[in-house]
DNA sequence: GTCTATATGCCGATAGAC
DNA sequence: GTCTATCGGCATATAGAC
């Protein structure tokens, strides 16, 4: 599909982005990647010294991409509007990008020695939840509605909604979440 | 490990689920579970037609387990205690046999033309979720509370609860929807 | 009817030539 | 930096021995 000779960590990291979301991940080989791109596979372990060395590039980009969003459907909003709004831009995130999100997922799994991308999200997330006035903790919270979101997706994909869309399912919870949490609210500041 | 030189589906079903509960998913392969019970690969397929076909029935039984395990949890419980006692049964359960809930799991995404094995497990919890005296609707609540039990799971698998028990990670989640829940309560019957 | 032997064609990955 | 050639492992199909 795509012919650029020259290739390099990007072209290689973009076209597999590509190939996953149109093929799904498991359809990904360093063959058939080597192959959409011209070169042979052994060209591509110039770059990535195997091919998890390429999913674990792909799950930090999933985390920036997603951090991204996350932090762009926060902004400008108070604390009650921004959970609401970041829990939607999560899901469309994980709907719209679902193998990398994927990819993502798996690479937390693995407990290879490398740094942890996740991180960044997770401190959002946390800090979010640390914004709402509730004497729970910040880090329980952040877990519950973490939990919450990815088990949502996680249930979408695996066609377990029962012809719902996740945006809706998500509605109910996250409304029924945010009421439990103000019943014990704190004083505004 | 195992010479029951004289194979059925039911040693080879339980060879294979020893074997993924003690060396992951991942590592499970014809030829492996083959060695393990002293038969060449070939052998197997004359009781599963494929690799597919076993984790099928694999997926099958895990969901006859975990809907047993969620029974048990429940009997003789008024609704409130009942989706406790419930939820700490689920986290149990797919800790206890993670690899068995992966692979349950993964077959409900897996769009085969099969039943869907989850079924049971789905009823039971709608069943739960519509015993509460709260005007949202069984189903949503049923979603939201699955979501947040598979997500909790999940988040645990992957090492991202922070060094956290997902049993009390799952207990402030909880606290809170039943704490939500309840900002509607209807009238006992 | 149950198993073995063997072969095809994928895969990830390596070694060494140009 | 990319190639050719190759290794060992995988799921799986076919053919045939007991």
């Amino acid at each position: 599909m795509s012919y650029p000779k020259k290739i390099s960590r990007e072209t290689i990291l973009g076209s597999a982005m590509a190939y996953i979301e149109a093929h799904g991940l498991a359809e990904l080989s360093m063959r058939t990647l080597a192959a959409e791109l011209g070169v042979t596979p052994n060209a591509l372990y110039r770059y990535f010294a195997s091919k998890a060395e390429l999913e674990y590039a792909m799950a930090e980009e999933a985390g920036r991409l997603l951090l991204s969003a996350l932090e762009k459907a926060a902004a400008r909003k108070d604390p009650a509007q921004a959970i609401q709004a970041v829990a939607k831009a999560y899901i469309k995130f994980a709907r719209g990008n679902s193998e990398l999100y994927a990819v993502k997922m798996r690479h937390c799994a693995s407990d290879d020695g490398r740094p942890d991308s996740h991180d960044a999200v997770w401190d959002f997330v946390m800090q979010l939840a640390a914004s709402l006035p509730t004497p729970w903790s910040p880090e329980d919270l952040a877990l519950s509605l973490w939990a919450f979101l990815h088990g949502m997706v996680e249930l979408d994909r695996a066609n377990l909604l029962d012809g719902r869309k996740p945006e809706a399912a998500m509605a109910v919870g996250l409304e029924v979440m945010l009421a439990g949490l103000m019943t014990r609210a704190l004083p505004q500041a």
